[in-house]
DNA sequence: TCCCAGGTAACAT
DNA sequence: ATGTTACATGGG
């Protein structure tokens, strides 16, 4: 295990793994600890040093937490009105973080039609059924683990209806050739048009998918929160088609619409609806 | 007991 | 094209 300090400007690490993009990480004593791919980590802020235990090297960590994106810049073009700019104030330093696609895919094909707590505890009983154990914590399992799982070994992670959305993606990645990390050489609409070929995989995983794990910040996941803030913000509580919703973020946020999302997504789950 | 949750696929108009 | 519904599991 090693400790890095990494100076990070825009950056605040308690809104970033609090805002519901990861699933793996815990609050300790006096910051966080998760798990990253196989790696535990430590994590903690002291002003605008990001203070990092673990053994990834730290192109890796600058490389998770996106700590070279210029959030700035970022702001500029989200802040396009008082609304937008007041959620990008109060969640300053929010930043995306870079996810390993297939975990990222696992991860939000359990999200659907479910409750945030109980995604977390549905990647638990994957990573303890069927992850390395890498000393008091299990990696996230890889996808010929899950492919060659027995039924009663994958009904004790209780997926649901999601079960076999799952094992179906892990036989596409595992058996059938389907390379997640070359999406991220793609466009945007030919990435998002493949990985929606994945049973379970619609509009929303996918664009979760392209934000977290492809860098396609253009990305802009329309979920029911999502939904909840555009529909009262931009169409006079008007009930209106996801494409809607899609093409006015597309020319509302442009090239980061993802950002935008993110932060939206965070402020209407914890504050919007009152 | 009923209702619903970071949606999706299947089936109906 | 657009609208409706079942779906596993668990917590309020």
């Amino acid at each position: 295990m090693k400790i890095h300090q990494i100076r990070a400007h825009i950056f605040d690490l308690n809104h970033t793994l609090n805002c519901g993009q990861v699933f793996r990480w815990r609050r300790e004593d006096n910051g966080w600890a998760g798990i990253v791919l196989n790696s535990i980590v430590m994590a903690r802020q002291r002003g605008d040093m990001l203070v990092i235990e673990s053994n990834l090297s730290e192109k890796d960590i600058i490389n998770y937490f996106r700590l070279d994106d210029d959030l700035g810049s970022i702001y500029k073009h989200i802040g396009r009105n008082d609304v937008m700019k007041k959620i990008i104030a109060k969640y300053n330093g929010l930043r995306l973080i870079r996810q390993d696609p297939w975990e990222c895919l696992i991860s939000y094909i359990c999200s659907i039609n479910n409750r945030i707590p109980q995604i977390g505890s549905m990647i638990q009983n994957l990573c303890t059924q069927f992850g390395d154990d890498i000393g008091g914590a299990y990696g996230f399992p890889r996808p010929e683990r899950i492919y060659k799982a027995s039924q009663s070994e994958l009904k004790k992670c209780k997926l649901g209806f999601r079960e076999k959305w799952i094992r179906g993606a892990a036989k596409k990645v595992y058996d059938d050739g389907l390379q997640l990390s070359q999406l991220k050489n793609m466009d945007y609409q030919s990435a998002k048009r493949a990985l929606m070929e994945i049973d379970g995989v619609g509009h929303k995983v996918a664009d979760c998918v392209l934000l977290f794990s492809f860098d396609k910040l253009e990305a802009f996941p329309i979920d029911v929160h999502i939904k909840r803030f555009m529909r009262r913000e931009y169409f006079q509580n008007k009930v209106v088609s996801d494409e809607k919703i899609r093409e006015l973020a597309r020319r509302y946020f442009g090239k980061y619409a993802g950002y935008a999302q993110e932060y939206l997504f965070y402020y209407e789950r914890s504050e919007g609806g009152k």
